[in-house]
DNA sequence: CTCTCCCT
């Protein structure tokens, strides 16, 4: 148990040991290479309250609990599995004689689901806190809640570097807090606004370009090798490319480093370089945690990382360009300070920082939410807030997540786990996947579903170079069986193939035996199989552009050449959300007969009656759709004419009053209506409203019983508007609108004049000779309103208006008569018009 | 021109 240079943390443990002796709850705050993985758990293995039960600690990636077991088995001089073993999904290695095993956290949940008395275990230590991944919050929640119901004298210790320890340690029932020193040597910071302040540079520079220039003069400025942050692929192969134009100092080596790299690829990052030459190592966030880079003294920070972030609304996840937060920029820069002391490039300014937020979101905020929606359905919980948690799952996303699992059938109408939701959580993979591989057993698919899963745990079983990826989901299924050779440029990647081959094993036994199994590959099993688990993303062609429409309502598109964009049927596995369309990952094809015979029940039959504005017609469609997914349409021969009815009336509201064949009578008619109902007092008034606004308001009133028989816009020309208006009056109803509002006035030429009820007055226009002899100003109304009389000249010119005809004939006329008698020198222009003879005639009379 | 990790 020696070792020659003491750990940091051992100056903590006493400390530990008295907390842990007093408290069931205690938090250890320690800096990265304090040693607290290796050195706690070896430290707690003599105390009493242990017995001979075991502790647990949990990692939050299997390699890490592999090394972790690993050094700690060195430090006894004993085999791994001996005292102490670990356990992954994977690799177990563990015996009777094991007191210390170290897990990845989601085995404590699968633990618990088996024996929420967690029997044998004495301490639950939960390594890595800070990274606050979704495992460890649900484990701690779940350990939580088992210590107030069934485990009283279970000990929790939470471990964590750079976390605010005040928030934990109150969630565990005010747990004491112990703190240690951690080992790392002093790096020296420089912000961005120190490096450039010297030239005017452009508003905009691609992040790749300064992160670049920044490592090409510190390799001048500093000794060492160089680990530099950037958030992708693209921005590393960029970096690497501007990297290489530059003359960089003999022996030194640029290498990039990122999770879809070949291992080997990987190792020539990690690995120390030989002496006399330097690397500079270009990586994504895989080297802020997973991997420890040998031998860095500098490192460049850009300040940004991806980020998956799952929408609730749509169910799918999209990676996100964002900054990181302060405590994932020092846990960045501590790479640099881990043999020596280093320096840390910031490209960003110092009052940015302040900004940044202080820590990076727990994966809880972000994620999709159905697995731990499962894991606590099955835990006997429907409300989260039952549980304590650090950041509870956000409601919106569980909600959806309780959706999802009720979709599944593994949630009954009573909001409890069904019998099926019991046999997907005892499966080592997404509810989505278990479903499939359930159901897919029971359609005497089981080999494939399980390959389909398996294939899906894995990031790509296939590396393609040089070449656009092919999207084919059953390509992969497909090399997975060895039953397809690979073209050129395509290779497998053996360690997703053992693995994924090992998974197969693990999920096989988590089943029940299947009655048979169909062990050939069909055309289009995996696509069926797939759509089990993802009905919401079954896609359906819009015709050109691999474009297509996912039965969820959104768009997605396939990359450029893909051989399954012939297909008219898609089932999309892997997808990232984006902007607008989302883009197609990994997919593989249906057909529209499989997918409505699988899918029977969830098929829904429409008889859809609409107005087609571009046809100016109705539609009368039979229809079957799945979601969003318009699977088959056919005209009905025979339609229901009231639904007919219905979409020809909102045709007509769509088209407005002005469709109408509106003839100078039916207008006529309406005009008088109106006026008739805004003048006559008597009650109660007989008169309907008529105006334009009541009209369209009241279509299915007026117009609908017309309407039989009529589907296009056509078809209203065959309305009589006049016959219609005039069938809302009763008979005495059309008798007083003519006494009220007459058509015409007679004049004492014996002509009738037609009466213009559109104006704020009633009006009509007429030659002055024709009314010669009429004594008094004629009305409407009863007698309540004038008559605007527009007084003609023979040719039809306007004359005069006048709402006063006594008044005119005794003071305008004569004006009138001098002018007119000028122009009309051979008409009959008499002094006294109301004695004059009115004529019709548009030619003077013979003298 | 798309991060990473994980599950008896």
């Amino acid at each position: 148990m020696n070792r020659s240079v003491a750990l940091p943390i051992e100056a903590a443990l006493p400390d530990l040991r008295c907390a842990l002796a007093e408290h069931r709850n205690v938090v250890l705050q320690a800096p990265p290479g304090a040693g607290k993985s290796t050195g706690v758990p070896l430290a707690l293995l003599p105390e009493r309250w242990r017995g001979d039960a075991r502790i647990v600690m949990l990692e939050p990636r299997r390699l890490a609990a592999r090394a972790v077991a690993t050094r700690m088995a060195q430090t006894l001089g004993e085999p791994v599995g001996r005292t102490v073993g670990f356990r992954t999904r994977l690799e177990t290695k563990v015996t009777k004689d094991t007191r210390i095993e170290v897990v990845t956290e989601g085995i404590l949940t699968r633990w618990l689901q088996r024996d929420p008395t967690l029997e044998g275990v004495a301490l639950v230590i939960f390594d890595e806190f800070h990274e606050r991944s979704l495992n460890a919050d649900l484990g701690l929640a779940l350990c939580l809640d088992a210590q107030e119901t069934v485990r009283e004298d279970l000990r929790l210790l939470v471990m964590s570097a750079t976390l605010d320890g005040a928030a934990v340690a109150k969630l565990l029932g005010d747990a004491p807090i112990v703190t240690a020193e951690g080992r790392a040597f002093p790096v020296t910071t420089h912000y961005r606004e120190r490096l450039d302040v010297r030239s005017a540079r452009p508003q905009y520079e691609d992040m790749a370009q300064i992160v670049a220039r920044t490592i090409s003069r510190a390799i001048e400025d500093e000794p060492g090798d160089v680990l530099a942050f950037l958030p992708g692929q693209g921005e590393i192969r960029r970096a690497q490319r501007f990297l290489e134009e530059t003359s960089l100092p003999p022996g030194v080596r640029v290498l990039p480093l990122f999770g879809e790299l070949a291992p080997h690829e990987q190792d020539a990052a990690i690995q120390p370089s030989r002496s006399g030459e330097r690397k500079i190592v270009l990586a994504t966030n895989i080297a802020e945690t997973s991997l420890t880079i040998e031998g860095v003294r500098i490192v460049v920070d850009s300040g940004q990382e991806r980020r998956s972030r799952f929408d609730p609304v749509t169910g799918m996840s999209r990676l996100e360009l964002g900054n990181i937060s302060r405590a994932s920029a020092d846990q960045r820069r501590g790479r640099a300070g881990r043999i020596q002391a280093g320096v840390c490039y910031r490209l960003w300014s110092e009052v940015e920082h302040s900004s940044l937020p202080a820590q990076t979101a727990p994966e809880i905020v972000g994620a999709d939410l159905a697995p731990l929606a499962l894991e606590l359905t099955n835990w006997g919980i429907a409300d989260p807030g039952a549980l304590r948690w650090l950041d509870p799952p956000p409601s919106a996303t569980f909600a959806q997540a309780r959706d999802l699992l009720r979709s599944l059938d593994a949630i009954a109408a009573d909001g409890r786990v069904t019998e099926h939701g019991r046999a997907l959580a005892r499966m080592s993979t997404h509810p989505r996947l278990a479903h499939m591989i359930v159901r897919g057993t029971e359609m005497g698919l089981r080999t494939t579903s399980l390959q389909i899963a398996a294939v899906l745990g894995e990031r790509d079983l296939l590396r393609t170079q040089g070449q656009d990826r092919n999207v084919d989901l059953r390509f992969r299924v497909e090399a997975l069986r060895g039953e397809r050779s690979l073209p050129a440029g395509v290779s497998i990647d053996q360690g997703a193939k053992q693995r994924a081959l090992r998974s197969i094993d693990l999920l096989a036994r988590q089943l029940e035996q299947p009655r048979h199994d169909n062990t050939k590959l069909g055309d289009f099993d995996v696509g069926r199989l797939l759509a089990l688990a993802y009905p919401d993303r079954i896609a359906q062609s819009r015709g050109a552009g691999g474009r297509y429409l996912l039965s969820n309502g959104r768009g997605a598109q396939l990359p450029p050449a893909q051989s399954l964009s012939q297909a008219a049927f898609l089932v999309v596995a892997d997808l990232d959300a984006g902007d607008r369309e989302a883009m197609i990952r990994l997919a593989a094809p249906l057909t529209r007969e499989l997918l409505e015979a699988d899918f029977a029940s969830h098929i829904e039959h429409r008889e859809r009656f609409e107005w087609d504005s571009r046809e100016q017609s109705v539609a009368a469609q039979d229809e079957r759709w799945f979601g969003a997914l318009k699977l088959y349409e056919r005209r009905i021969d025979k339609p229901d004419p009231a639904r007919m009815l219905d979409a020809m009336l909102a045709g007509v509201r769509e088209l407005g009053l002005a469709a109408l064949p509106w003839t100078k009578p039916a207008r006529a008619l309406q005009t008088r209506l109106i006026f008739a109902k805004r003048f006559d007092e008597r009650a109660p008034a007989p008169w309907p409203d008529v105006s334009d606004t009541a009209l369209m308001e009241h279509l299915d009133d007026w117009l609908a019983p017309w309407l039989t028989d009529m589907s296009r816009r056509d078809h209203l020309a065959r309305l009589d508007l006049h016959g219609i208006l005039m069938s809302l009056l009763d008979w005495n109803a059309q008798q007083r609108l003519e006494t009220f509002a007459p058509t015409h006035l007679p004049v004492p030429s014996g002509s009738r004049i037609p009466i213009d009820y559109t104006e704020e007055s009633p009006t009509v226009a007429v030659r002055l000779q024709e009314v010669f002899g009429m004594h008094e100003t004629p009305t409407v109304a009863e007698g309540r309103v004038p008559l605007t009389l527009q007084l003609l000249s023979p040719a039809h010119r306007p004359v005069q208006v006048t709402r006063d005809l006594v008044s005119f004939w005794a003071r305008g006329y004569l004006d009138v008569k001098k002018e007119l008698k000028g122009r009309y020198p051979k008409h009959y222009w008499p002094d006294d018009p109301l004695t004059a003879q009115a004529t019709a005639r548009a030619k003077p009379r013979p003298r």
